[in-house]
DNA sequence: TTGAAAGCGCTAACAC
DNA sequence: GTGTTAGCGCTTTCAA
């Protein structure tokens, strides 16, 4: 499947250009210290050949891989979809590239990842969750780069922290519920053992309702929106007889009829935020050292189902 | 940021275990000959001294990244994330890693990740449509490895193919449509520039209508939930007054009430037949020379809007 | 089953 | 501005 010679490498380059591979390697990295004339006969005879850079070598020399390491539970969910869209943009031009891992909600599978990532030897790794096998807390504590956790505030982080109590939010909501004058509520999703995120919020939600000694009947996720399916379709009105609220501010809960309820945590922003946090420990613009832990905010967005 | 003094290298495990790095590498990849007493010293050596495997080096050596390297427009897709969650199971256990770029629906910028990702020397890079810059096509061709076309069935392909007809999909639709008695029919969406996988549904619709002499309304993809929506608050009747149609066969189209008729085009099934497609040139099981055309087959799933 | 030697294709560090 | 030297940490290849 190779090219059928062989790759053309930068002392082809070189010899082509009547140059040394040191000076090839400097033009490829714009050094400023290649004059115009011969970058010009260098990257022409790179482009006659043929030639692609490969990165692989440049990492093991300058022993910088240029990756960011992020795990996430899965693709196919818009917020965390929208996390990393928010790295993938705040990384723009700065020559990283984001290596993206999914654990399937499973802390063996994260585990298992991490330790497969790390081989990569990323500059950075970003995790979803404060939650993890103690191998996997260990491989992170020691990776000897920057360690972020995000979409959690873990009491116990491993280096620095972007993201926000679940359990908070699930408070934040009982609280809109019950300034609206609902008492019997309820939370749907959640129980897996796996989302832990989830199982956080459920938590706060039901802690929330003891404070209040209340009953409970009915709240989540994007399973929101299918409960309020399943209402219009029973001719259970929503929100008189049943108010319903969800989680994650999908762009469905606001086209929704009737638009639904939700929580919003900033799922773009945290991607963000992680992307500056990153840069600045890694450009020493930040101490290594110091924890970094921002907080975001989530925030009940109130609309017509709730 | 490195741990203290200087990560252990195979050579320091091997001082330790008392053998070679050659004997410490085929222990670290379960080569049968190895004795099991030598691994167990290795294993345990490299543990005490906190080792961890370097890929980078392994991967220059070897001259074999086990990468895969995919492009798809946006990350915050149901359907683009179900393909690449189809690859990733595929992929599991083959010892290959998806290394992951967005176009953003855009050929300059899929250009410039090519190119990006090529630098990292994959084993294979698989490609979202059949539109490229020119530049970006001559990249793949000369790639050296197995290039794969998805989500499009282009009349030139560069390597192989795994997807459908656009327009063919965009005909169906009309098919039904009409086979239901609607007449009056339109296209929202797909009128963008840059996703041109989208152009060509519409196209394929707006033909079909000619080949039937019929007028334009309405029909959309992700839209119809939000076409449906703005019907249901205006008090249009669907499907009565106006029929809508989506297309992707995503889990909200089938939740919403009433359900949403739709296109499924088995974006998951794609990235299963990928994996196995790449598995299968990379081990040799299929020549790379005899380019491989898998047409998968859209299916127009009949709902309540249409 | 194990080892020695010779790189993989780049870049750091230092000359000039 | 450009070149030389010496690796980066593994694996390939060939021997034993």
């Amino acid at each position: 499947m190779q090219s059928s010679p062989k790759r053309p490498t930068m002392a082809d380059v070189a010899h082509r250009a009547n140059v040394s591979t040191m000076t090839v390697s400097r033009a490829f990295k714009r050094d400023a210290s290649v004059s115009a004339d011969t970058r010009d006969r260098i990257l022409q005879a790179a482009e006659e050949l043929g030639y692609v850079f490969d990165s692989i070598a440049a990492n093991l020399s300058s022993r910088r891989s240029g990756f960011v390491a992020v795990t996430i539970p899965s693709i196919n969910n818009a917020n965390f979809a929208d996390t990393v869209r928010g790295m993938t943009e705040g990384l723009r031009d700065s020559g990283l590239e984001i290596l993206l891992g999914f654990t399937d909600y499973n802390v063996q599978e994260e585990e298992r990842l991490v330790g497969q990532l790390l081989q990569r030897r990323p500059e950075a790794i970003i995790v979803t969750g404060g939650r993890h096998t103690p191998r996997c807390r260990k491989m992170l504590a020691n990776a000897g780069v920057p360690v972020v956790e995000t979409w959690d505030l873990p009491s116990d982080p491993i280096g620095h922290v972007v993201g926000f109590s679940n359990a908070e939010a699930g408070r934040l909501m009982v609280d809109h519920l019950v300034a609206r004058g609902y008492s019997r509520l309820g939370f749907i999703g959640g129980d897996t053992s796996r989302d832990t995120r989830g199982l956080d919020r459920r938590r706060g939600f039901v802690a929330a309702l003891q404070d209040r000694g209340l009953d409970v009947m009915c709240v989540s996720d994007l399973s929101a929106f299918g409960a309020l399916m399943e209402c219009l379709r029973r001719g259970i009105r929503v929100p008189d007889d049943v108010a319903i609220a969800g989680f994650g501010a999908y762009d469905l809960a606001e086209q929704s009829v009737p638009s639904i309820t939700t929580i919003d945590v900033g799922a773009h922003e945290i991607g963000i935020r992680v992307a500056e946090l990153v840069l600045d420990l890694l450009n020493g613009r930040r101490e290594p050292d110091d924890r970094v832990v921002v907080g975001t905010t989530p925030k009940v967005i109130a609309r017509h189902t709730a």
